[in-house]
DNA sequence: GCTCAAATGTTCCAGATGCAACTATCGGGT
DNA sequence: ACCCGATAGTTGCATCTGGAACATTTGAGC
């Protein structure tokens, strides 16, 4: 966790240089794909410590189940279009998951190259204990957002997304 | 880049299990904390691949020299305070900016365990090359918001740090 | 001025990540 | 029926990342 102990100096470092800076310096602060990147990895984080400690699984393998769980059964390349995940990481996480007993897998019987991916009744279970967590954590985050709010950053994640994935940022 | 050839099939996907789907299951596409990994991740990639392409630095060496450009001189401990980055990224980056010659290292008169750490000529040259860079990245990215959008992305974001840094998620 | 806990920076290691190359399979064109 | 380009999955490798242990220096308390 690289923020915590050392917040409380950014937050005052951040002060004095908003102060005493000429106006026409660009700050590192005010840039907006860094802030992005920085709430995103401190949500991230918390919450993947949270997998972690209750469920032993790290975010793809949680994505993953979360996916199986909501939909069903799926290949490999269905999951890597639903979690936008790279195909290693599904594959890996896959992997982990059957191991574990997780995660069934089955050939795939309108195609050789693929398997069929779909939660044991142990898999059933924990994606029973696992959602309500994530809901909860969910749930607790946005506590301090406004409902209209809310909307927003749905929105705006949806625009912006669809910005860097359409248009030449470069 | 795990998204793009896939992005086409995930959207299909995601449409066709937003309306099959019972409505009481959870969905990983609605899960904002999931969303929000997503999109900054695709603009962190999107930026790196840009600022590695143009001038051979990754996303830390970026920052270092991003804050060293706009304040001027600083130890490693500020610049972690600064960036929200680890001290370990911190030092591999500034160990990297001056073996490159973009930024000079002398011993701190007042702290003999610590080194000032500030732009040479040739950080100072990169730096007002590379600042434009990114503005111009910035506001093409933020096109696709008004400006109403703008203000609240940067609100929204903030609330959302400080609420998981204050507040106990799990 | 001595001691020791705290702070700074560095190195080491272990895990995560993703691209690229590879194998196996598919399916369209001939 | 046979190619052959495209696709699904797998493995290897090189890089990124951060926690933990370490050395050095500091500064407060005695």
């Amino acid at each position: 966790m690289h923020f915590g102990c050392y917040f409380l100096l950014a937050l005052d470092f951040a002060f004095r240089i908003t102060l005493h800076m000429p106006r026409d310096n660009a700050r590192l602060a005010d840039f907006l794909p860094y802030r992005l990147s920085v709430t995103s990895n401190a949500v991230s984080n918390r919450i993947a410590v949270e997998y972690r400690a209750r469920f032993g699984v790290n975010v793809p393998e949680w994505r993953v189940m979360a996916v199986l769980g909501d939909v069903g059964s799926l290949t490999q390349r269905q999951l890597v279009g639903a979690t936008f995940m790279d195909k290693v990481a599904v594959n890996r996480a896959c992997k982990v998951l059957v191991d574990r007993g997780l995660v069934e897998r089955r050939p795939n019987d309108s195609d050789g190259r693929s398997h069929i991916l779909e939660l044991t009744a142990s898999g059933r279970e924990m994606h029973g204990q696992i959602m309500p967590l994530a809901m909860g954590m969910e749930e607790r985050l946005l506590e301090c957002l406004t409902a209209a709010e809310q909307r927003n950053l749905r929105k705006i994640l949806d625009k912006l997304f669809a910005q860097v994935r359409d248009t030449d940022i470069s």
